[in-house]
Parts: C-alpha cells; sequence; structure tokens
DNA sequence: CGAAACATCGAAAACGTTTTCGATTTCACA
DNA sequence: TGTGAAATCGAAAACGTTTTCGATGTTTCG
C-alpha cells in the first residue's frame, strides 16, 4: 500500500524530481514531451502530493481554526455551515473545537490550534472570555484572527458583527407600530454584550416614541431556556400591569411565553404581541408563529472566512494587515404573534 | 517572529539536535543535568515542536475527518458534538465537512481527506450514496474508516446505528398500550435505509398485537417538513377514517401535524394520539408536548470516534482489524401529546 | 589491570516536497 | 562558424523532526 511519490515517477522515467515537480506544477522551463509523460505516468499510479511534505515546505497548512461556544446551537451552527462552505471554495479545510462556554477549555483549544499550526482562526468567544492573554498570543505570533458574534472589542482583530441595538429597536418599534402602548422586555444574562445591547435597543425605541421607561417592565433570565419563558408569562399575568407588548432576548424563552398564554387563554397578538430574536426553527413551527429578528448566520459564516482569508493573502505578502469590521444586517420577520 | 526550532536550542546550548529532541521526550539516554537544561530553555522560548515536520516524519497527522449530510440538524450537530469531544479526550483534531446531501460534493470531500492524509474518517451518507467508488477508496487506501446513522450495509467497515425498526416498533407499541385501535403512519422517503426500516418497525407492532395492516393508513412524505405534516393532518381529517393515533418519521413533521389538529380543535392525544422520532427540541416546546423516540447523537458520536481510535491504533501496530458494529439503544419519549 | 557493562552523546539518514541557481543543449542569426 | 539567446534540465539545499546506530567516556568488578 505504498503511496506514489515524486521520486518514484521520477526514476521510473529516468528524470530528476525536480523536472516531475515542475512538470506537475506546470513551470515553463519542462518540453511538453516530458510534461505529457510525467502526467500520464503520475495519473496511473494515482499520485497525489505528500500534503505533510507540502506543508512543512512551504509552511502553511490551508486549514483553519474555528472556535465556537457549542455547535449545538441554530445560529452557530449556521456559521459553521457558511464557513466551511466558504472555506472549502477556496481549497481551506476547517477544524472546529468546541468551548462550551468554559475560559479554560478555551484557552486549551487556541493552544491546540496554534500548536497545529493553522492559517487562521476565527473564533466566538465564550462568556468568561474576555481580553486574555490566550487570544493575544494568537495575535503576537501573528496568526490571522477573526472575531464573530460574541466579540472583545479590545481585541483589535477584525470582526463580523450584528448591531444588536439596532435590531432590539427595530423589534420594539415594530411592537409599537402594531400599536402596543405598553411594552416589557425579557432581557438575557448580566454579562454578554448582545444582552446589554438587546436591552439598550429597547429602551432606546421606548425614548424615541416618547414612552417611559419602566425598569419594573424589565424582567432579567437566570438561563436561557423555555421554563424561564414560562415563569415570566406567569408572572407577567399575575402581576396584571397592563402590559400588551414583549420583547424577549431570544426565541427559546418567547415560545415559552406563548406556552404559558396559549394554557391560560391569552390571545395573541391581541391582548398581548410578542416578538423574540433570532429566527429558530421553533419559532416558524409554534402557534401562533413567532415574530422575530433574523440573524444572517450564514453569511457571517461567509463574512468570517472572507475576511480571515483577507489577512492570510495580505500576511503572506508581507504587508501590515488593516483590520476589518463587517457589520450584518438583521431584519424583523413579522409572523402571527405580532400582526395586528 | 521566529519560531523556536531544535536547532535553534542544541546551538546555544552547544549540544546536538538529537540530544535535545531525546531530552524533551524524555529519552532514558540523557543525562539529568542536560535534560533540565534543554526543558529550561524550551520553556523560556516558548518551543513548541512544528507539527508540520512532525507529521512527516511519524506519517500521522492526529486529525480525523468527519463528513456529515448537514450540520445544521438537532441530530447530527448532537454527533459532532460527541466526535468532537472525544477525540479532543485523546489529542485529536476534527475536520468537519458537509456534503449536502450530495452525491458529487460527497466525493469531492473524501478525496480532499485522503489527501489531507486524514488519520481516519467518519461519515454519514447522503441519501443518494450506497456502495461507490470514493468510498471504496478509502477501504482500499486501509484508511481507518466507521460510518454511522446513514449507512451502507454493502461496505465492510465499523458502523455505529440505533435500531430504527425496533425503536419504530416501540414507538407503535406505545400508542397501542394507550388504547389506539386505528394508527396512521406518515413516512418519509423511499430511499433511506432508516425510512425503511421505520415503516417496517410500525408493520410489525401491529403485526405482533393481531391489528391488520392497511396500506391506505400510510402517507409518504415527498419532503421533510413542518408543511408536509399539515397537509397530511388535514388530508386525514379529511378522510376521517377513524384514525385515533399517528407514527411520525420525525418531529419536525409531527410538529406540523399537532399545529393542524390545534388549528381545528382535534383533541390531542383524547381523540388522536401523536408521536414523533428524534426528539427534536421542539418537540419540547410545542403544545401539547410531542412524545418521541431518543436518539443518542452524543453518545453515537462518542462510540463512533471510539470505533475509529481502536482500528488507528490497530492498524498502527500492523495487525488487520476486525470491523465491529456498535448499536445503540433508543427510547420512547412519553410526553403529553400521548399520554391518556 | 583489563574487560565488560553502563552512561551519555552525536552523525546521519529519512520523511517528500519546493525552489534557486547554475549547467547543458539547441537554435537562430549575423 | 561563432555568438548570444532561448529552451530544458538537475544538483542541492531547505523545511524540522525522529530514530538508528555507532562512538566516546566512565564505572565496575573479577
Amino acid at each position: 500500500m505504498k503511496e506514489a511519490t515524486l521520486k518514484e515517477i521520477a526514476t521510473t522515467l529516468g528524470i530528476s524530481i525536480t523536472t516531475v515537480s515542475k512538470a506537475l506544477k506546470n513551470y515553463p522551463d519542462v518540453s511538453e514531451k516530458t510534461r505529457k509523460a510525467v502526467v500520464a505516468l503520475a495519473e496511473e499510479l494515482h499520485y497525489m502530493p505528500n500534503s505533510f511534505a507540502v506543508n512543512l515546505r512551504t509552511k502553511e497548512s490551508k486549514t483553519i481554526g474555528l472556535i465556537i461556544p457549542e455547535v449545538v446551537h441554530h445560529f452557530f451552527s449556521g456559521v459553521v455551515n457558511g464557513i466551511i462552505a466558504e472555506a472549502e471554495k477556496h481549497g481551506y479545510l476547517v477544524i472546529i473545537l468546541q468551548s462550551n462556554e468554559s475560559l479554560e477549555l478555551e484557552k486549551k483549544q487556541v493552544a491546540l490550534l496554534i500548536n497545529k499550526r493553522v492559517d487562521g482562526i476565527i473564533m466566538s468567544l465564550s462568556n468568561e472570555s474576555n481580553n486574555d492573554a490566550h487570544i493575544k498570543d494568537i495575535l503576537y505570533k501573528e496568526i490571522p484572527f477573526v472575531q464573530f458574534d460574541k466579540i472583545s472589542k479590545l481585541i483589535p482583530s477584525s470582526k463580523v458583527i450584528i448591531n444588536d441595538q439596532k435590531a432590539a429597536m427595530e423589534a420594539v418599534q415594530h411592537l409599537i407600530d402594531m400599536g402596543c402602548k405598553k411594552i416589557a422586555h425579557i432581557r438575557g444574562l448580566e454579562n454578554p454584550q448582545n444582552s446589554i445591547d438587546r436591552f439598550l435597543g429597547y429602551k432606546k425605541a421606548l425614548e424615541k416614541n416618547g414612552i417611559p421607561f419602566d425598569s419594573t417592565l424589565v424582567y432579567s433570565c437566570k438561563s436561557i431556556t423555555f421554563e424561564q419563558g414560562v415563569e415570566f408569562a406567569k408572572q407577567i399575568l399575575e402581576e396584571d400591569k397592563g402590559i400588551d407588548g414583549i420583547f424577549v432576548i431570544t426565541d427559546l424563552v418567547a415560545v415559552g411565553v406563548l406556552a404559558y398564554f396559549n394554557e391560560k387563554g391569552i390571545q395573541v397578538p391581541n391582548q398581548i404581541a410578542v416578538i423574540g430574536f433570532s429566527n429558530w426553527l421553533v419559532s416558524q413551527v409554534i402557534t401562533p408563529k413567532l415574530s422575530t429578528v433574523d440573524q444572517p448566520s450564514y453569511e457571517m459564516g461567509v463574512a468570517a472566512f472572507a475576511l480571515l482569508l483577507e489577512e492570510i493573502l495580505c500576511r503572506k505578502e508581507g504587508k501590515v494587515f488593516e483590520p476589518k469590521i463587517v457589520e450584518l444586517k438583521t431584519g424583523v420577520i413579522v409572523r402571527e404573534s405580532s400582526m395586528r
């Protein structure tokens, strides 16, 4: 089960390794005759360049690393999809690692990828991560690096993001346009930037429409779960504050809200309108169908790889690379839960 | 930004490359004194072995390839999760490719992985794929290979599967136990093995309970979608055959059925009980909560990597490897949609 | 004291490719 | 026929590691 090598082709053809290599890479200084002979024999032996040797020689692996908090997540698997597709188009393969939102694991994985000498790294930070040494290592070693979604503004690298604040504003504006007067917000955890930004967007939308902000209308999730949504929905009904619209941090929680409202016979959207965030699959199959904000996950993946490739090529030429920030558009998807 | 090498350490310490290499790998024939000096300097220079060179020398990359039909799918992302976790535990990285159910892409990707000289390949076949040349290539090249979920029985490799037939039988048995007398089956596409097996399981369960099989109670999906479920639910109500239980090929379609029944005020499970397959996230958040069959996706990933690793190690010692088949247990998850 | 055993080291080959640079041959043209 | 240019080839170094095998020096022990 020996693999064919340049040497093997060279000796059977009675020429040098150099010439064989050149023939296969269409160098101009090899005659048509020998080129054809080489190509023919290479074909016959199913010759494939040994990528280990090529890597060593060229100092690149045509492989990039990707670290995300979790694969089993609608948004991230969409991004993964985009990255893989775009990478493959350009002859790159993708190694995926999962931090499970653990800073410690994330550090290990960065080290692994650096050690593997990937040509670049794309990453969405775990919640605990921020401006840590392992990230600086990447920059220090001048490894092309792109952050997406959960980013650290302190790290000077290319970034692909959405404007969470603007997206949230549009979602709340939509509720207002639908006639909602008293809008609650079920927000995410304290720390994550997107949680904060969506909250700020909610506030700004109220301001812009002259609606006074009322902090008792903001409910903070302890965890991003269906059950959390059920709980807050119950609380909202019990408090009976006259809330007629809810902007929820993400669809999963929003679906919990809908489930409880359905059970209690609350009319959605007529009594209370609901809008979520992220356009999970579940939002399209729930009754009533959930309005939400579309995050272009696939496109984010494509953009992230494009930026990475740009940096890879730029550095290859020895130039300095100026990090870029790409902000992708979101869009409100209006469905039954808010249409009135 | 020069990387430290063995040579660099050797020259600054005035010893040979050989000794440095041995010192770092704890060979017995290097004195304690020099070992400590080497380790200290290596630490100081942040020495990391150049994996390209190691790959070339050892002929292994500590990397495996994974080809799946699609990442953005609850089941597959679960498997991916298991594989990545288990691989990392053993020092392996995972390159993921997506066939998008296209035979052509699948072929290209197999070639890519072979060319990359991954240490092994794990794969779930696309629907069109069966006993094709590109798969045989893997075996011919003696690359460790494991199939999971969507497999070809014609390919003699290790496999990780669930018993779709048995799982389907149990699901239907559950409906019967709940008192269903006339049970319909919404089945999947014609070709895929799991679609066929689930159908056979449905038939067997009926037989076993002395219920005559009625082919007019079987509805064949043209596509695995929510809308398809809605459509068949409508048809079932219109036909009014007295159906009181439905076993559906997968949760997504089952949720479509539930949505239509909800809209028409059909009582689930009292008038018609419904059970799905795969335990998608959506099945837990729909109203009524959908009974389903749990596929241990994470465990399948773990098992698949374990088998692959076994083959890798076995072949490394030059032994012949005898393919193994692991069949994982499924379980019926009883929720509201069938509990009565 | 001489031989054997042991401890410590290093030279060198090998993995397979890419690329530089010089060598050789061929050919056109003055 | 001689000269320069063009065409064609190959030797060799380099990438950084691993490992075999032999060399040298040191200790032990009969």
